[in-house]
DNA sequence: GCAATAGATAAGTGTATGCTTATCTGAAAT
DNA sequence: ATTTCAGATAAGCATACACTTATCTATTGC
């Protein structure tokens, strides 16, 4: 919900797998766990921290529960970044990207 | 240095005031500790914490330090958050606003 | 109904974090 | 030289974090 919440929650390597994870389309907690050497519980708690950082969204499918990256989460971290444009890298390449992707 | 210490740095909100305080250009510790109500330690080491992720750069000069924004700092953020374009809020606008600032 | 499965919650543990007061280092000024 | 000021470092403390094992809830399938 807030600054603090968002960079809190991506503080933490595996929590930012877990994210970065659900890139490639929504995800159940089993398929998020894959591959991380940790418990079940341990992925049930990253996950409740990402939820309660508004950064993904849940939706309860029978006794699945299919998790998404929530379009409007990074927000706070954007709206905190514009603030140091000024800071930003490369911004001819990065505008050239932006504009090629919008192209398409 | 790395994504981890970047987004821990920066998940504490004194730390991001501390920061902030940094935009409107180089100041030294006294400086930035005014109106925190945090004693002088306290911003010594928040400061440590913010140059060991690379946030920050130090000058020193006579018996103050110039503490500045690190241009560079900011940039394992943008690199994590590049893989999020896809969810970049106000693309066109955000772009316009990009080209009119290098207009000038 | 009953066993199996997906996931959350409880409780406990070691470590990290943010803060404090007290002290140290080093440069400035008199 | 000695006091003064800027800032770092040391030590201690309370709370937060990331993790574990054990257990609970809810849904599916037989």
């Amino acid at each position: 919900m807030n600054e603090s919440d968002v960079f809190r929650a991506l503080s933490d390597p595996t929590r930012r797998a877990v994210f970065d994870r659900l890139l490639s389309g929504g995800k159940n907690a089993t398929e998020l766990r894959e591959g991380l050497e940790i418990s079940q519980p341990a992925v049930s708690q990253h996950i409740a921290v990402l939820r309660g950082a508004g950064l993904i969204s849940e939706e309860r499918a029978g006794r699945h529960t299919n998790y998404s990256v929530n379009p409007d989460g990074l927000k706070p971290l954007f709206d905190w970044l514009a603030r140091y444009r000024a800071f930003w890298p490369d911004r001819v390449e990065r505008l050239k990207t932006l504009l090629k992707e919008m192209d398409q």
